[in-house]
DNA sequence: GTGGTCTAGACCACA
DNA sequence: GTGGTCTAGACCACG
């Protein structure tokens, strides 16, 4: 799997890392139960310091998303222990979306325009399409 | 216009500072051209630091939401100087919207139900116009 | 407040601080709201490194016992905000009891003497009684 | 008698075996006098490593629930020889609930309630005896 | 070799 | 000065 890091970006390297590895799982690049590498290669692979590797993957892990066994290292969830639908996320969401859907509004972005972006984001993601012909 | 600031939260307060005031021009509580509180009479009603809101006022003067003139003080931008839909804008909202998409797709939140939650954060938002003078 | 920390025990030094600060909780020495010494400062009050204290400000955070307040820095949770009795908890904390019982069955511990050390902990820990008589 | 592994939970693997056997004592799964399993079959039987059984069975001869016989192989200590109710295990048992303890208070678990749990448990662990010659 | 823990020292954003 | 992030290097428990 490519990781795709900006060491540039304000967004921290761990944080980048923990949305790659959710977009692998949304995308079916890694599946439930799958083996991801150990903090030390991943952290030897993409030039960054093991704790923040480990950091990643400690967050994943709280969140559900991988867990830490104790024969296999680390792997992906199975499919029925992903972190579901709860309506904690959903407020969550909703936070996290108000402040995009204020600026849309003022900048007079349609309701259907951002709802077609999604939905290409939907089929981007699900279809692994890494390239994006936009 | 009131200020809802939480100072819990991992959002650094200028950032709430200006989500709160693009929500306030995106639900009508802010007309264009409304003349908004001074650096000093805001931070002395909302208890913070005069550089905090400083640096929420410079942000959102720079991305076009309010103007700031000598005399009249600051003010909301009128109607044809809010930032519009640029392709800067476009792109900036999809890297933001992605990690959110793909975690609703591990999830299993369908893409009908998101587009749910934004149209009525678009309502939420647009009837929030209480054009309080207060 | 003070620390008792054992530098030569297995527990880790985060998870006997996070122990320490909770039954400061518990005992009525921290109050709800009540701010704590920064993680610099304390580091250095025991002793240790200030990435260990802020591991243990992290995850008492997580669990909801602290707050990370932007203006006062780190409090104590207001009462009605501590961690409340949830099944989870329940679930946790009888997986933890499940091995201790076991042990003292087979030792011939009596459930009755079990209640009784039981009842002396609370008692011990909410009148701050540090010294314990026995 | 049927082992129950978590590899995912922090509990080490040689920690969850020693428990479980303790468990089939205290419970007269295993009766005083019972051959274990050998090191290797049980390895071989659960699917790990032969140093980590091996660990759990020095630990617990060390504790004296286990005896290890050059001629018989490992067998369940005699109930008289079975480690008794010593001053140190009361300590040690006080340590392990003392931050359990804290926890209880802190989130408002009574008391009674504390030790409904451990009756349970008590009760729960003690007719599990399922006699399975198996 | 794995993850977990601890240390030390550094930079930055925030208030 | 605060907490947050990252790096570097080390030791240990586990399997």
């Amino acid at each position: 799997m490519i990781m795709e890091l900006d060491l540039q970006s304000d967004v921290p390297i761990y944080t980048q890392l923990m949305e790659q590895i959710i977009e692998g799982i949304a995308s079916g690049d890694l599946s439930p139960g799958e083996a991801l590498p150990s903090v030390r290669s991943l952290a030897a692979d993409i030039g960054i310091n093991l704790h923040t590797v480990n950091k990643a993957y400690a967050l994943l892990k709280q969140e559900g998303y991988i867990q830490i066994h104790r024969k296999k290292g680390v792997v992906v969830a199975p499919r029925d222990e992903l972190p579901p639908v709860t309506e904690a996320y959903k407020a969550k969401l909703n936070v996290q979306l108000r402040p995009l859907a204020a600026e849309a509004i003022c900048r007079g972005l349609s309701q259907g325009e951002l709802a077609e972006m999604i939905d290409r984001l939907y089929r981007d993601i699900q279809t692994k399409n890494n390239t994006g012909s936009d």
